[in-house]
RNA sequence: GGGCGAUUAGCUCAGUGGUAGAGCGCUUCCUUCACACGGAAGAGGCCACAGGUUCGAUACCUGUAUCGCCCACCA
């Protein structure tokens, strides 16, 4: 026997920290396209580049993981293409943060030292979540890391930007869009998440001017906007208000009169008061319906969304109203607003109102509705096509569920904002000759504004002069894309596009996109459009979309509730392996992911059973082992390889689904109570005696079955796998490249199956009986067996010898009417008898008792179900003809378990003792 | 307002038109020579509710309730 050459127990981190070196330094994960066979390829979601691995990450990157290992297994040419993105207002965010603890800001610093500075930060820090991969085992092909500005990407997002305005599919525009006014940037629509919040509705009378006694109440939740209102709307069928459409009111807090119009898309009769205020510049209703009645359009807020004075003044507000609401943020002016109607009697009302608000995704400041020049995609012409595919099916996206969100939100898009007023990003590739544009371009207060009538030049390189006029006096336009931008790009300019590499030519269209439906319309369906756009293919084939993780309450976790699970925190304590392991355990299709750590704790246990598993086979490794013929096998090693057959071929069609949740559940099962539990416990009678006669087959089977096992489990654990697997006999540097188990037919045995359930379902009888009677775990307990089916009987013949050493005791097979009936409990199932010899020093009466109280416990169970189980057949595991045959004789032990008696009168004894 | 999903053991979740499953937790027994991060035996469920289809429904259909998510400009 040899020494054990493993720790008691699995220690992980130095493990990891081995194979994460050795793997990466082999170069193991290195794609080429000249490799063979059939290409596998997925591009990761790329994590903001000021990111920190959290569980999402964990459970985004575990799933791939688990997929490219077993592709890379199974003889694909498999690339995973690791990288980061430049998270343009996040970063900007980041950065600013820290030049304020400086004392600096990025004004102060200019926009070349800030983005320089910028540039210095990612290279410091921007590799903390790379690092934090490679510790999570992810077998990315590190040698082709990309970030969405590193300088092959930035020029495909020119060129990209470029062909689309020359396509008529980018223009510039002035619009009302979603602005940050902390961020001081544009947003696109998805960039703002609404919340509903309690507010207040105010009913503000606006008097006639012909008629100032009569007046038309309006409805706002927004007081403070009324200062922009450029007209007032009310239904045209309205039998209230239709007369005085055309008519005028007076707009109170200032000098000026406004139109009452008709509007029949605005106006909802039944809401409020059915007479609705129009503020162009800050509502996106009133901006539509402001263009349908020509209206002119006022802004009150200033891009900080602080009342503006000289907006304001623009709007007549009176002069001692300006002074009071100047420089203001809306929250304060709207009291103010508030308590002046109030004073002037100009408030009607006000009621509670249950309303929306949007708020900047990045910073969570609440967005105003701002009106600026802006650059935006046409996208309908964009989303047709990706509409199509997967229509069509050319994408498939997993789970199905998600299909018809993806449609829903794909036919009803609207245009693409995509410029940003931020300085870190890519800038957009468009000048303004400033002698052709001269009125249209304003520098106040330090920032540039191009109005929307300046006529840009765009253009892949810098131009040196006007085309038309021929001035050298250009300016670039200051604002950068938005960050998704270049992300719906990724799966072609990472393998090189523009250039038409070997790398595009093999890997794309990519295979697989997994991620998280948060980003399903930020990044997926964006990718679709520009992949198919561009490449005049899909980018991906199938699109995998899994859960959120939330903590054990369900709740989001986020750092200011302190409810994060640290995945790193985790992998320390637990090991990493036990993390993804967990991971993939509950990737169940259309559920969130409540995470609790004694989920984890308990697959670390698992890890740890794997280990010990590993560590007795290894004790039996020096023996001789010889690869023998099926037909010679022994009972338990022909059943374990049946199992594992199973598990085999289980595990691959659920991964092919992308069902990691029921893949993880086949390997747990099968390894710990299939191989360890039983088919570990069989052969130890034949291991622990040297000269057993089936001891080469069974050493053989014993390793051979742990060494495919690895392999199957490799993908999902790839640490422990790895250095159990190194122990080994092998053929091969490392578990990483070697084949994925695939199914021997040869080890089906459904004969041998049967066989060992009967020995399972006779040992745990045995075991029951042991338990009831409370037999000492040292002493050997006698018993019989036997079953009413000739062949069976037969079968436990065989089973005798694994009986007796399963169940600790001494086993006699023998038909079930002969056994001696004294002293004998018989325990009854599917005809399957296992009588208990009682031995005189323990207590028969006390054990009966026992068993009489259980018996009248399932009674009382039966009779509350209400005479429906007359017949025992319905409580009863055994075959109808068995209860029959028995009818009268048989009480219940339980809802399975049958309690056979000689006679009834036997029975009637047995109970009274 | 629209759409989607959930509701199964104390907790977290699988699952199937035909006798209810797992992990964790709990109870009892056991430190036997791979593992106490272990072994064995147990307890514990009107499968949210109400109808319908069916010989039979936890599963299929309809509705109700509760919770969650996504989308949406209702002032």
């Amino acid at each position: 026997m040899a020494t054990p050459q493993l720790e008691k127990t699995y220690n992980p981190k130095a493990v990891e920290d081995r194979w994460t070196r050795a793997w990466i330094a082999r170069r193991y994960f290195h794609a080429s396209p000249d490799h063979p066979g059939k290409p596998y390829c997925i591009v990761i979601p790329p994590p903001n580049v000021t990111g920190s691995l959290h569980v999402g990450h964990a459970l985004n990157h575990s799933l791939q993981d688990i997929l490219i290992r077993w592709r890379r297994m199974q003889g694909r040419n498999t690339l995973w293409l690791p990288g980061t993105d430049h998270a343009g207002i996040a970063t900007q965010n980041v950065v600013e943060k820290q030049l304020m603890a400086e004392g600096l800001s990025r004004e102060s610093l200019g926009r070349e030292r800030f983005v320089e500075r910028v540039w210095q930060w990612k290279a410091a820090s921007g590799n903390t979540i790379i690092n934090q991969q490679k510790q999570l085992g992810e077998s990315c092909d590190w040698d082709r890391l990309r970030f969405t500005m590193d300088e092959g990407l930035s020029k495909a997002v020119i060129e990209v930007f470029v062909r689309l305005y020359e396509d008529g599919l980018i223009y510039r525009g002035e619009r009302l869009i979603n602005w940050c006014p902390r961020c001081l940037t544009a947003l696109s629509d998805i960039e703002v998440e609404h919340e509903d919040i309690k507010g207040k509705l105010y009913h503000i009378r606006y008097p006639l001017t012909d008629d100032p006694d009569t007046v038309l109440v309006v409805a706002t939740t927004r007081p403070e906007t009324m200062l922009g209102d450029t007209a007032v709307a009310v239904h045209p069928d309205d039998p209230r208000y239709r007369h005085l459409i055309g008519k005028k009111v007076r707009l109170p807090l200032t000098t000026r009169e406004i139109p009452i119009v008709g509007d029949r898309i605005l106006v909802d009769f039944e809401f409020g008061t059915g007479a609705v205020k129009i503020t162009p510049a800050h509502d996106f209703n009133d901006y539509e319906a402001g263009e349908r009645h020509g209206l002119t359009r006022l802004a009150v807020l200033d891009h900080a969304a602080l009342l503006d004075a000289a907006g304001m003044q623009q709007a007549a507000v009176e002069p001692s109203v300006i002074e009071m609401l100047r420089g203001l943020p809306v929250s304060k002016a709207r009291p103010k607003v508030e308590t002046l109607l109030r004073e002037r009697g100009i408030l009607a009302t006000t009621e509670d109102h249950k309303m929306a608000i949007g708020k900047c995704y990045r910073c969570k400041t609440v967005v105003e509705p701002y009106l600026s020049p802006q650059w935006f995609v046409n996208i309908k012409p964009l989303a047709e096509p990706a509409i199509k595919a997967v229509e069509e099916r050319r994408i498939r996206i997993v789970p199905e569920s998600w299909v018809n969100n993806y449609l829903g939100w794909m036919r009803d898009i609207k245009d693409w904002c995509i410029s940003r007023q931020i300085w870190w990003g890519h800038q957009i590739p468009a000048w303004y000759c400033l002698a052709c544009n001269g009125r249209q371009i304003i520098t106040a207060d330090g920032r540039t504004t191009i109005l929307p009538g300046a006529v840009p030049i765009v253009s892949k390189s810098a131009p040196t002069r006007c085309p038309s006029c021929g001035s050298t006096d250009l300016l670039r336009d200051p604002d950068v894309l938005d960050t998704w931008f270049s992300s719906a790009l990724w799966p072609f300019t990472t393998l090189g596009w523009p250039d038409q590499t070997p790398e595009l030519k093999t890997y794309y269209p990519t295979s697989t996109l997994v991620t998280g439906l948060d980003i399903l319309f930020f990044w997926v369906a964006r990718m679709v459009m520009m992949g198919l756009k561009f490449m005049g293919d899909v980018p991906f084939k199938d699109v995998y979309i899994h859960a959120l993780v939330r903590d054990a309450e369900g709740q989001k976790m986020s750092k200011s509730k302190g409810n994060v699970i640290d995945p790193l925190h985790v992998m320390d304590q637990f090991g990493t392996d036990a993390l993804r392991f967990t991971l993939a355990s509950m990737a169940s299709p259309g559920r969130d992911i409540k995470l609790a750590e004694e989920r984890i704790e308990g697959y670390r246990n698992f890890a740890n059973k794997i280990w010990n598993a590993a560590r007795f086979a290894l004790m039996y490794l020096d023996g001789p082992r010889t690869a023998l013929p099926p037909g010679q096998r022994t009972f338990p090693d022909r059943w374990i390889l049946s199992r594992l057959g199973h598990a085999i071929r289980a595990v691959t069609a659920e991964l092919e689904s992308y069902r990691f949740d029921r893949a993880a559940t086949v390997l747990y099962q099968f390894i710990w109570h299939e191989y360890c539990d039983w088919y570990l416990e069989l052969i130890k009678p034949v291991l622990q005696a040297p000269e057993h006669l089936d001891g080469a087959s069974t050493r053989h089977t014993l390793v051979e079955t742990l060494e495919t096992t690895m392999r199957l489990l490799h993908p999902f654990m790839p640490f422990i796998t790895e250095e159990i697997w190194q122990t080994l006999p092998r053929q091969g540097d490392s578990i990483v490249l070697q084949n994925y188990p695939v199914l021997d037919q040869d080890w089906v045995a459904p004969d041998v199956e049967q066989h060992f359930s009967l020995l399972e379902h006779t040992v745990g009888l045995t075991r029951t009986g042991r338990a009831l009677l409370n037999y000492p775990p040292g002493q050997q307990i006698p018993f019989h067996v036997g079953h009413d089916d000739p062949n069976r009987q037969n079968q436990l013949h065989q089973l005798q010898r694994h009986l007796a050493h399963l169940s600790r005791g001494t086993a006699e097979v023998s038909s079930p009417c002969d056994w001696p009936a004294v002293r004998l409990l018989r325990l009854v199932t599917e005809g399957l008898s296992v009588g208990i010899g009682v031995s005189g020093d323990v207590d028969l009466k006390k054990a009966i008792e026992r068993l009489a109280k259980q018996i009248m416990e399932t009674d009382k169970e039966l009779q509350r179900v209400d005479g429906k189980l007359k017949n025992l057949e319905f409580v009863s595991k055994a075959p109808p003809e068995v209860i029959a045959e028995h009818q009268g004789r048989v009480q219940t032990l339980s809802r399975d378990r049958v309690l056979l008696a000689d006679s009834e009168r036997q029975l009637r004894a047995m109970l009274a003792v």
